[in-house]
RNA sequence: GCGCCAAUAGCUCAGUUGGAUAGAGCAACUGCCUUCUAAGCAGUAGGUCAGGGGUUCGAAUCCCUUUUGGCGCGCCA
């Protein structure tokens, strides 16, 4: 809420529990622990600008009926100087309250003061969060699911940002370990069937016909000149060659889709540096490896049942889980991925980001719980290590379900959805579905420029307030501040609906951080466009009455601050007209 | 088998963490531009909140259970 609202809650909450206190105090209510009990805004306007359940909440301490309680501490409350100027009792006990007109006055005057920081708070404290997104491996193009999360990852360090944290983006290149091997032997085979077309391919190798591209590319650079090498050098220059081609195609990819990672994080400088090793050292010295098989396993299943224990899980549902080991390092010397994750994310702790937040594809949920537990085992509180799980995306097209995988080479990559959607199109309706929810996306529909592309229907109501503005600017009408007095007049219901959502805004924000969904943001503007949209129906700015034109000149300068707010935080256009 | 995510109008989805008569958009029907952008607005119609129990002043929301769908349980990542 702005901080008006947040004044004039605040000041409620004390004025209704000083009202409790005193009606015990004077026996008109049983003494006794004042109850929990909510602030709201109701749903429906007529049930007042703020209710509370305070009278219903108490029933139970106050041994009465709801509305009688609630009579009582109405006649013990004190509301002066509190910006409301009536109340009611109404259904099954609420207290309603109605704001003043002075009230909306100072929203409006909130908003023209604070600018572009207007739903900027304290919330995060400051506190340095990293949100790690995308992540795409490095062996293939990027594909609609990236396209997601890209889009989710990007809006929720803006997100986290606006409500005060210190957010970071990081992109994590799985630029090392056996699914580099993978590529190796995909891109050997198909620079050798240049030559040979009986020379087989490995049958777990990457399919896509990108890696064709690459081996023609190597080809067309190197020729023959790698034919009669031995197959690990030749396996090497081909990474070497295409690895470069795929990271760069990604950054490109990402930029075009106006996306900035702060840091791209290679894997391979984990092993390069031997973190990967010390970690595998550190967990073997506090007992929590052993050796099997000629390879080094991790205690996962003792680790996870102490967490859960200590979570108050009861041992038969830990039980159920069969929980298992992992492998750290390869009977063949070669570390697991999970090894290197450890690694990575101690060095995210180490690096002094106090909240990780990862977003990742549903399926790999199965590997949430040991990172966490192996975040604790490393010294680090698994807590602070929080998974954004993203189900994943159902590409329609025609009607029909696409299923997406790199190896058909079939599928819709990010980068042939960039060609034909427009950007801020993508970003939006990215945003418009929570990461928890499977996601249809309609690509025909996606594609279509017109109405029922929710991004235009935002940016419409935004260039409607630059046309006004213009048209009374070329009359020689600016706007100009207006006195309280004048602020009051704005009494139309529609008015009033507006400036009620505009003063929610950063309490919006604050929720979107607290639950990491930034698609409550994308729902808020929304419904700030229709609310706008209504009131332009409704109140025509230009009229006789110079004090109302100037008091609505306020509200949908206000209002265009706002929506500017949320389209320049999510990097989406954000046009004056359209 | 076990676990995770879901199930709300014909379709796609909201539902402010337990509140008052469950809401939008699309599709259907009816209206509103010779005054600020009709990419808009107003209205009509559409519901066993998957089924069944429970918790309490009060449940779409929390707990249990059944059903249905998606995903996961590797010395893959």
């Amino acid at each position: 809420m702005s901080k008006t609202n947040k004044k004039v809650t605040e000041n409620l909450r004390k004025q209704i529990e000083a009202a409790v206190r005193q009606a015990m105090d004077k026996g008109d209510l049983p003494a006794g622990e004042i109850p929990k009990f909510v602030i709201e805004e109701p749903a429906d306007r007529s049930h007042g600008d703020i209710a509370t359940n305070v009278a219903m909440a108490g029933a139970r301490v106050f041994r009465m009926a709801p509305a009688k309680a609630a009579q009582i501490i109405l006649d013990n409350i004190d509301l002066h100087n509190s910006l409301i100027e009536k109340y009611e009792i109404a259904g099954p006990g609420f207290i309603n309250f109605f704001l003043s007109k002075q009230y909306f006055a100072e929203v409006l005057r909130e908003i023209e003061r604070e600018g572009e920081h207007y739903g900027d708070s304290s919330y995060g404290q400051g506190k340095k969060v990293m949100v790690e997104f995308v992540s795409a491996n490095p062996t293939g193009p990027m594909h609609l699911g990236n396209a997601r999360g890209g889009a989710l990852g990007d809006c929720l360090a803006a997100v986290m940002q606006k409500a005060g944290y210190e957010a970071y983006r990081e992109f994590y290149v799985n630029d090392a370990g056996n699914q580099i091997e993978k590529f190796a032997g995909s891109l050997e085979a198909r620079y050798m069937q240049l030559f040979d077309e009986s020379f087989t391919f490995p049958e777990d190798g990457y399919q896509g016909e990108d890696i064709k591209e690459r081996a023609q590319q190597f080809f067309e650079q190197f020729g023959d000149k790698y034919v009669n090498e031995d197959s690990a050098a030749r396996r090497k220059a081909l990474v070497d060659f295409a690895l470069p081609l795929n990271i760069k195609r990604m950054q490109d990819d990402m930029a075009k889709y106006k996306i900035h990672f702060d840091n791209w994080f290679m894997e391979s400088t984990l092993h390069e540096s031997g973190a990967i090793k010390e970690i595998v050292d550190t967990l073997t010295e506090k007992g929590l490896t052993y050796e099997k098989d000629g390879a080094i396993w991790y205690k996962n299943k003792d680790i996870c049942t102490e967490i859960l224990l200590k979570q108050g899980k009861k041992q038969d549902y830990i039980d159920k889980l069969e929980l298992k080991d992992d492998v750290l390092i390869r009977s063949n010397g070669n570390p697991t991925y999970f090894a290197a994750d450890i690694a990575y994310h101690k060095n995210k702790f180490d690096r002094g980001f106090e909240k990780l937040i990862n977003v990742w594809g549903a399926d790999h949920h199965g590997h949430v719980m040991r990172l966490k537990g192996a975040m604790d085992a490393v010294g680090y509180n698994g807590d602070d290590l929080d998974i954004l799980l993203m189900q994943l995306v159902k590409l329609v097209r025609d009607g029909q379900v696409v299923t997406m995988s790199k190896r058909t080479g079939k599928a819709i990559q990010l980068r042939d959805l960039l060609d034909e959607v427009p950007v801020d199109s993508a970003r939006f309706i990215f945003n418009t579905r929570e990461a928890t929810t499977q996601m249809d996306f309609d690509l025909d529909l996606a594609i279509q420029q017109d109405s029922q592309n929710p991004v235009y229907y935002v940016q419409y109501a935004h260039a409607r307030i630059c046309s006004i503005l213009r048209n009374l600017e070329a009359e020689g009408i600016a706007a100009r501040s207006c006195t309280d007095a004048e602020l009051c007049m704005l009494g139309a219901p529609e008015e009033v609906e507006l400036i009620h959502l505009l003063s929610s805004f950063d309490s919006e924000i604050i929720a979107a951080a607290r639950d990491y969904d930034p698609t409550k943001v994308t729902k808020y503007v929304t419904n700030v466009a229709t609310y706008f949209h209504k009131f332009y129906n409704a109140c025509r700015v230009k009229c006789d009455d110079e004090a109302l034109m100037q008091a609505r000149l306020s509200l949908c300068i206000a209002t265009k601050n706002v929506i500017k707010n949320v389209l320049d935080m999510f990097s989406i256009t954000c046009p004056d007209r359209m």
